[in-house]
DNA sequence: TGTACATCAGTGAACGCGCGTTCACTGATGTAC
DNA sequence: TGTACATCAGTGAACGCGCGTTCACTGATGTAC
């Protein structure tokens, strides 16, 4: 996606050795852990010299800073996808499913263990708050209703996040119904919580997701 | 609690300084984060040499996987007390809730990302199945019943993680349910995804639990 | 098409740092007779 | 109660390591005329 407005060579050059870096990133994330980034091992896999990189990149935060918005990115167009394919509730939760299995440390640097003092970039805000609209969005869509309950009362009330959407209190309850469970599930499979346990997750995910749409009379 | 049996003046200075050296090392977990954790400044925040915390555990693996140890260990502890006052699957949903809050680092340190390559010690997978049981038990004796679906008709043949408890599917499926949802709220407040969201995360901790509970006919 | 210059990718040396861990040691505390 | 010895906590020096980052540089690539 970056490489797309790469008109020159060198411009091009450029872009593909950023992928490159971004690349063995996430390798080096995958094997040992975000918190094992180093510039200088990325380098040395790529058969480059550890200052090289500052080329590319201002130093380590500001590639991981890239790496966090690009999971953000690449989840919200698995959803964008998913969306112009018509899909509703069931179709962007088995979105989220499916971009979270296949990129485990990138829905981990989304979602997982928050490290202490750092702050998430700016877009990543707007970037939640759109794919939140498409979730209102694809709710809202479905016939039937939802019943009321306390929590639905203090939305009423507590509705700023939405940005000025229109959805009703139970939709917001909705999505945020259809967010934590999905997540509950996801999270504790990908962390291997599930592995000794022998029954299947995707059924458990299944499970959860006919329970929320069931919620609707 | 592990002073509980020091008997000597030695074993007691001792177990005194092991628990100290596990304090710095949560405060140096809250500051930085888990992967921050060194020895050496562990060492420097108590007024001892690096060398001397040798004495206390074998090196830097030995203090985590006794961090890690302790978290379970905690977390079951919080929920055998509410056993033992006679809780339900509402006070055990609660223990875990203040649990968590109290101890966000421990939560994370048991749910949050996996480092890869790290496998936990041996106690945890007892602590997490006596857990199970507790559970098991407290949706046992509830009134009522859940209704069946397919994924309980999977949990039929599929239960061994239970090691013979003889609760069904329609239970075990609460259980899975009950963790997973509550995690997912836990796991997002604690993270801060909610933070900037304005609405009481406590109450969507509730109207999932009712929601769990309401399953019951 | 050819020359002169500017841009830029990448190198290697060097910096200071903190890490985990080992080792030989000192000195205090506890134990046995 | 006093002495001789064993145990053990803690120190300081030292090891090798990999880290992020800076700097002055070389050499290749692109641009202007």
């Amino acid at each position: 996606m970056e490489k797309a407005q790469a008109r020159t060579p060198r411009e091009r050059y450029r872009a593909e050795v950023r992928a490159e870096i971004k690349e063995r990133a996430w390798e080096q994330i995958a094997t040992a852990g975000a918190s094992a980034l180093s510039l200088n091992a990325i380098a040395k896999q790529i058969g480059m010299s550890g200052p090289a990189l500052y080329r590319y990149y201002a130093g380590r935060d500001d590639l991981i800073t890239e790496l966090v918005t690009d999971a953000y990115r690449g989840l919200a167009e698995a959803w964008g996808e998913a969306r112009r394919a018509g899909a509703g509730p069931a179709g962007l939760a088995h979105a989220l499913r499916g971009w979270a299995l296949q990129h485990p440390q990138r829905y981990f640097l989304i979602y997982g263990t928050p490290v202490p003092g750092y702050h998430a970039p700016e877009e990543t805000v707007t970037i939640t708050s759109e794919m939140m609209s498409i979730l209102l969005d694809a709710f809202m869509a479905l016939p039937g209703n939802s019943p009321q309950g306390p929590f639905d009362t203090h939305l009423e009330t507590h509705r700023d996040w939405v940005r000025g959407h229109p959805a009703g209190p139970p939709v917001l309850h909705e999505a945020l119904a259809f967010w934590t469970r999905l997540h509950g599930v996801l999270s504790l499979e990908l962390a291997g919580h599930f592995a000794a346990m022998g029954f299947d997750p995707a059924l458990l995910f299944e499970a959860e997701l006919d329970d929320l749409l069931a919620r609707r009379t």
